[in-house]
DNA sequence: CTGAAAGCGCTTACAG
DNA sequence: CTGAAAGCGCTTACAG
C-alpha cells in the first residue's frame, strides 16, 4: 500500500485514515461533500504522513498537466524574463508549474521547440517569439492546447492576444523627436517581416504622415532586434547624407548598438544625432546619455498572459478570441 | 483503442501495426531487439499517426518526470536568465523540461517554492538562490531529488556544487585597486549571511592582507545585491570620513546603485572613488563610466549544472558530491 | 524476437 | 456521506 521505504501513495492515506482512496479523493480535490470528521481526520493523517497527490498519476486520469510553457525568442533579452516573472506571479498561486524555453539558440528552430512543448502536453502556451509562421500556431491550436501569444495578427482562428500598443509607442516617440525640432528622422527596425517590426514602422510612418513629412525608404533600415544589429544598422544609416539627426530604434538593445556606433564615430548624442529605443529594459536608464525609450510593461502583459489563459483553462471563459492592449508610455531622458 | 476523436495512444499504434504494445514500447525505447521489419512498419504507423507517448503515463510507470527546476532569487537580475538558457542549451536536446521559478517575489518564501517544486517530483533542482537554508537543502535531498547548488558551502551530504571562484574574483578586483594606488577601499556587500557575500568579502579581506594592509570594520557594509541596496550602502559608506577612494561591490547590480549615489553627490568616478562590480551583466559594459568587473561564466554555469545532473540521473555518477569550480575574468574598464 | 498481463497512483461515474 | 471498481497510457518482468 506504500511505495517499499518512500512516498505514502493515496492508498497509503486511506488505510491509515481507515477510509476508502474514494473518500480521500474528495477530501483532496473538495468537490463532494464528506463529514466534518471524516474530513479532519484525513486531513490529519495526509498531515502526518507528509502525503502529496502524484502529479502524473493526477495527470494521466485528468488529461491535464497543470502546466504553461513560455516560448521566447531569447532569454538574453531583459524583456522576457520580465514576463516570465510575471506569468510566475499569477501561475504560481495557482498551482501550476511554468516552463521557459528559449527558441533562439542556433539549432533550436520554433517549429523543433513546439513540438517538443506539444510533446509534454502543457496545458497552455505563451508564445512570446516573433518568429512564429502560422504554422507553428496552427500546430499548437489543433492539439488543443490553450495559446495567449505576446502580439502578431489578431484573428479569431489563433487565440488570445496580449501585447502593448507599439505603433502608438513609436508614434509617440517620433513625435516627440519632430516636436525637438529634429528634421531627418531615420528608423533602425527588426527583423523585417516580424510583426513588432511592422507594427513599429507603422507608427513611425503614421507620425511623419501627421506632420507632413515626406517618408523616406533611404531611412528604414531593418535588421535585427539585438544590439549587434543595432550597430550595423546605425552605420548604415548614418552613413547617408545628408546624415539623419535622429535614430528611433525599433527596440532598447538596438538603440545600445546604435550609441556604441554613435561613440566609435565621436557623434554627440543628441547633439549630432538623438537615438531613442523601445522597450525601456533596465539597461535603458543606465547608459550615457540615458535613454529616451517607450516602456513596455512586460510584467503586467506576463500577468495578463497568465489570467487569460487560467480564464480559459478553468472553463470560465470559452469564448472568441480577445485582444488586450496594455498602454505604453513615453519616457523622455537624455538621449533626444 | 483510441481517444474518442483526440490522440492516439499506444494501443492504437500496436493495432494499426498489428503487433502488441510491448513491441511498440520497445522500439520506442530500443532497449529490447526488435526485429528490423517489425520496427519499421511501426515507425512508419507512429509517423502517419502523429503519435506521441502520453509523458504522464510513462512518468506514472517509471518515477520519473523528465523535468528539472531552477529556483532563482530573482529573475530580473540578469545573471539568472542566462543560467537558464545554459541549462536549456544541455538540457533540451535530451528531452528535459525546464521549469524556472523565481522565489523573490514577496509572500514567495523559499521553503514553499521548495515545497512547490517538490511536489511536482521533478527529477533534477538547480537551486541558485543563496537564501537557501540548510532546511531548505535537507528537503531536497531527503526527497531524493537530484540537486546541483550554484555556490554555497561544499558539503557531502548537500549534493554538487557549481562555482566561479568568487574569492579569487574579489581579491583580484581588490588587488588590481591597490595596483592602481587607491588608499581607503572599501566593500559593498550583498545579504550578509548569503555565501556568496560571505567569500566574496573574504576575498576582500585576503587581498587587503597580502597588501599588508588593514581591514576596517568602518569601511565594510552589507545591504542586499540589487540597485536600491547598492545605493543605500553607498550613501553610507560615502558618508564616512575620511571618504573611501573605492567602493568594491558585492555585484553588479550594487554597483549600478552606487553609481546613481556618486552622480547624486556629484563625485567623479574613477577620480573621487572608483567602483567596482561583479558578474559583467550586459549592463556593465553599457553605462557611463563602463564598469570594472569581473566576468562571472553565468551560461557556462548553467551549462555545467545541467551536465552534472544529466550524469546522476543517466545513473553515469553515482559517487560523493563534486564541487566544480569555474574561472572567472577580471575585466578593467573605466571605472577604476 | 514477440506478447499477455500486472501495476504505477490517481479520479470519477455509479451504487448504496 | 461513503466505497468498490474501472480505467487513464504507459513499462517491464516474465514466458515463450
Amino acid at each position: 500500500m506504500k511505495e517499499a521505504g518512500g512516498r505514502p501513495n493515496i492508498a497509503a492515506v486511506a488505510a491509515a485514515a481507515g477510509v476508502s482512496v474514494t473518500t480521500v479523493s474528495h477530501v483532496l480535490s473538495g468537490r463532494k461533500p464528506v463529514s466534518a470528521r471524516t474530513k479532519a481526520k484525513v486531513e490529519a493523517v495526509i498531515e502526518e504522513l507528509g502525503y502529496r497527490p502524484n502529479p502524473s498519476a493526477r495527470s494521466l486520469r485528468t488529461a491535464r498537466s497543470e502546466s504553461i510553457a513560455l516560448i521566447v525568442p531569447d532569454l538574453t533579452n531583459p524583456f522576457y524574463p520580465l514576463v516570465a516573472a510575471g506569468l510566475q506571479d499569477v501561475l504560481m498561486s495557482s498551482g501550476y508549474l511554468l516552463s521557459v524555453t528559449d527558441a533562439a539558440l542556433p539549432s533550436r528552430a520554433l517549429p523543433e521547440v513546439v513540438r517538443h512543448v506539444l510533446a509534454r502536453r502543457v496545458d497552455g502556451i505563451v508564445l512570446a517569439t516573433y518568429g512564429a509562421t502560422d504554422n507553428d500556431i496552427d500546430k499548437i491550436r489543433k492539439s488543443g492546447t490553450k495559446l495567449v501569444r505576446l502580439g502578431g495578427r489578431f484573428r479569431a482562428e489563433f487565440g488570445d492576444i496580449v501585447r502593448a500598443d507599439d505603433a502608438s509607442g513609436v508614434h509617440d516617440v517620433v513625435s516627440h523627436l519632430i516636436d525637438r525640432g529634429y528634421q531627418r528622422i531615420a528608423f533602425l527596425n527588426g527583423e523585417p517581416h516580424a510583426h513588432p517590426s511592422q507594427i513599429r514602422l507603422e507608427g513611425y510612418e503614421r507620425a511623419l504622415r501627421e506632420a507632413d513629412r515626406p517618408i523616406l525608404p533611404d531611412l528604414i533600415h531593418s535588421g535585427t532586434f539585438t544590439r549587434a544589429g543595432g550597430a550595423e544598422g546605425a552605420r548604415a544609416l548614418l552613413s547617408r547624407s545628408p546624415r539623419p539627426d535622429a535614430l528611433v530604434c525599433g527596440n532598447d538593445l538596438i538603440a545600445v548598438g546604435a550609441l556604441d556606433v554613435t561613440r566609435q564615430l565621436g557623434l554627440s548624442v543628441p547633439g549630432d544625432v538623438a537615438i531613442t529605443g523601445y522597450d525601456d529594459i533596465e539597461a535603458a536608464s543606465l547608459i550615457t546619455p540615458a535613454l529616451t525609450t517607450v516602456l513596455n510593461p512586460a510584467r503586467e502583459i506576463g500577468r495578463t498572459c497568465a489570467r487569460l489563459l487560467l480564464d480559459r483553462l478553468a472553463g470560465e471563459y470559452d469564448d472568441t478570441a480577445r485582444e488586450i492592449v496594455l498602454a505604453h508610455r513615453l519616457i523622455v531622458r537624455d538621449s533626444s
